[in-house]
DNA sequence: TGCAATTATTGGGCTCAGCCCAAAAACTAG
DNA sequence: CTAGTTTTTGGGCTGAGCCCAATAATTGCA
């Protein structure tokens, strides 16, 4: 209600959370992920420890900043899709489809996350797109429930959920092998298109617009 | 090579693995999964906290050991699926999805797992399913390696890491629903059946036989 | 019977994430 | 200058997970 924009009163923030990421990410370079401590980080930052947890409510945050700067835009480009829009959005799997595209078409190729770079860290590959969808619960909320509406399933719909997460995980198997190709990775798109398009197939003639 | 079966040599175990479980089931009805500590249940079940670690690599693997004990038959289903057996195995995606409605068939209706059920504890369902997906890391890639196999795919083919993970994600919404339905949610597989169905469908064209 | 070798259990101690709380710091509005 | 607000900080605490060395219990062999 209150705490958007800036808050006229009280002890200014020391700006401290881009701080926060920057020590980070050397510290990340240097050491691993798993070897470097939040005191440490806050200590290359110039903080308290404590003061970490008022920017980030855990340390495993650090490997998704950038995910989670990419996905602030999922809800409104859900709503672009599923209204229409000026396309073809008549058919909700397509209208995800082309939600989670535009999304992918706003991401610089030069910013991988943390948590695809340091692969070898989290174990698998497999293992590291589990913690990926997991990091996706949040958002992932919001494309089922927009499955749901455009469906016109009633909520917690087996169809709906399995094609929400159906396509969360093909997405995240498409940005891992993005993340994956190296330096001349280019865009997103075509790795998200190829992975997703099988799974709106497949779910296309059983979730028709309400 | 060796530690299969019994050891011939040593101190034999406490048979404490069940011993542990039942404390477990016990105190996560008492209390909740999150209030209750590893050294609660190791107090109950009569042995040492460090005990605790030689039966399970972490506490949250008391909330999987139902799932993991399925998943265990999942090698060898996969290899029957995939040799062709008697029936249609002949496509990739048939196959897999065939070995999973066989493990599903042999699921008894009665014992949900812990994880399923303390739904409540574990934030939103779809948090859950992304938890689920983390646990099925293990066996998932088994899953991806069947697949890359019977397609003829290269390790790490994008198109195959998709499917195998939507067919993942898709089999984790199955089980949730069915664990949600209640006391007369019979049996797993026409969930599974519903969910899985339509990710093979996509993928099937895409993913021929080699 | 006794002596290795082997394996499980145990106690002690340690690091680190995450949380809580209360005091102090820094700012704004009156 | 004062009261209210917000952030920072220090202190301390719990609990998971790990490591290590000591001990208990068993088998195989001599």
């Amino acid at each position: 209600m209150n705490q958007s924009d800036v808050s006229k009163a009280g002890r200014p923030r020391g700006s401290s959370r881009a701080m926060l990421q920057e020590a980070a990410a050397e510290l990340f370079l240097e050491q691993t992920y798993a070897s470097t401590t939040i005191e440490q980080i806050t200590r290359r930052a110039g903080v308290s420890r404590n003061t970490f947890f008022n920017y980030f409510p855990a340390k495993s945050d650090l490997l998704w900043v950038e995910v989670d700067s990419w996905l602030l835009a999922l809800p409104s480009a859900l709503k672009a899709a599923l209204a229409g829009g000026t396309a073809q959005a008549t058919q909700p799997t397509d209208a995800i489809r082309h939600a989670l595209l535009a999304l992918a078409g706003g991401i610089p190729a030069g910013d991988v996350p943390w948590a695809l770079t340091q692969t070898e860290l989290m174990g698998t590959t497999l293992e590291l797109q589990a913690s990926a969808l997991s990091r996706f619960t949040t958002h992932g909320a919001v494309l089922t429930r927009a499955v749901e509406r455009a469906a016109g399933r009633q909520e917690g719909d087996l169809l709906a959920q399995a094609f929400a997460v159906a396509a969360l995980a093909a997405s995240c198997a498409a940005a891992l092998a993005w993340a994956g190709a190296g330096v001349a990775r280019g865009s997103l798109v075509p790795f998200l298109d190829a992975a997703l398009s099988p799974v709106c197939d497949g779910f296309r003639p059983l979730l028709p617009t309400r």
